[in-house]
DNA sequence: ACCTGAACACCGTTCAAGT
DNA sequence: ACCTGAACACCGTTCAAGT
């Protein structure tokens, strides 16, 4: 989509807008972000973008939409993938955390949510399927509800962790995840012992 | 720290400014922490923030420094309380997570830490400490080493993440804190069963 | 040594004027 | 309807000049 292109077909439309503001995002960070900047490369001035957008903000939450849409798709797409086990479909989604290229995007949308409700709800939204599927799976490996409840949350937030951490901490290997995966399906008693019926 | 008490003592000190900063950034945010609000505070102009400090991103880095360090302090502190069974320290630490307050200073960390090293290697520092205590106390309750490490890099980045999503998701209640413990706690068989000897 | 004051660059935002 | 062009506000940065 070049400054080229788009002025062969005239006029531009917000997603014109949204598209290029998303390839910058992933292509060099939330700092590339700018309507100067896009303005440049869509040859043209300013006034055209706020012919479009409110201001800034509208911008930030048009490309939330998009993100998050097509990332929805995705997960959606996985959760009908019924042929596969449990097993591997856990295992899918944590790999496909490991794919640097989609982290600034989350990294910013996360930001942008806090001073923004509807980026916020947008974001939500696809953390809440995440949440599910992955509680699920669990469930399905013979996990008790209550406890791929709390298993789920903590991958999930473990994920967003892994995201925001530059965290010199420890970059886990190919053995660490199968490590996490026995983990998660693990059984193990409760410190309590509250949580199982007694075995008459 | 008023402008009035600044004044009579003469001249700003660099801690001066990096107190009045980190209290912005803790009562107001990261949107708060700007130079000309700074200067507005102190009762001085850009010119004297410029005499001690390079740019913005050497007063962010002050700020870093000095956050760690208050809070590597707290850490340690607990340490040194080998009086607490290590479960309790384990829900200690837990808790202290839970300190709202705390929240936005280290997202404003974090996300200036991917642009600059130095603030990076100061939080890194912090993570890496946290990582240690958590490991340690899983393995004391009587967890194998290697297990102990995976859970307690789960539950840094779980942290880490818990802190960063809006998450609509689930605010874990206190039941879930001790649900999580019991689950860290656990000795579940792997599901390769590799990692036991066998019974002989 | 420490700060003022004025300038400049950059970016978001507005708006009258053009086609 | 869609965009230009010029203006303005705000903030980071610089620097000569003051004390």
């Amino acid at each position: 989509m070049t400054a080229g292109q788009i002025a062969k077909r005239g006029a531009l439309t917000a997603d014109d807008w949204t598209a290029r503001a998303l390839e910058l995002l992933m292509d060099e960070g939330v700092s590339a972000v700018k309507i100067s900047r896009l303005c440049g490369d869509l040859g043209v001035t300013k006034g055209s973008f706020y012919w479009r957008f409110e201001d800034l903000a509208s911008l930030k939450e048009s490309i939330a939409a998009k993100w998050c849409g097509d990332s929805t798709q995705m997960l959606a797409g996985l959760a009908e993938l019924t042929t596969l086990e449990p097993w591997d479909r856990l295992r899918t989604m944590t790999v496909a955390l490991v794919d640097e290229r989609a982290w600034s995007v989350q990294r910013a949308l996360r930001e942008w949510a806090r001073t923004d409700e509807r980026v916020a709800a947008t974001i939500a939204e696809g953390d809440v399927l995440a949440f599910d599927l992955i509680r699920r799976a669990i469930e399905e490996l013979g996990v008790s509800a209550r406890r791929a409840r709390l298993r789920a949350g903590l991958l999930v937030y473990a994920g967003i962790g892994f995201v925001h951490g530059p965290s010199a901490l420890f970059r886990p290997a190919i053995g660490d995840l199968d490590d996490l995966m026995d983990f998660l399906a693990g059984d193990a008693p409760t410190h309590a012992g509250v949580d199982q019926p007694p075995a008459t």
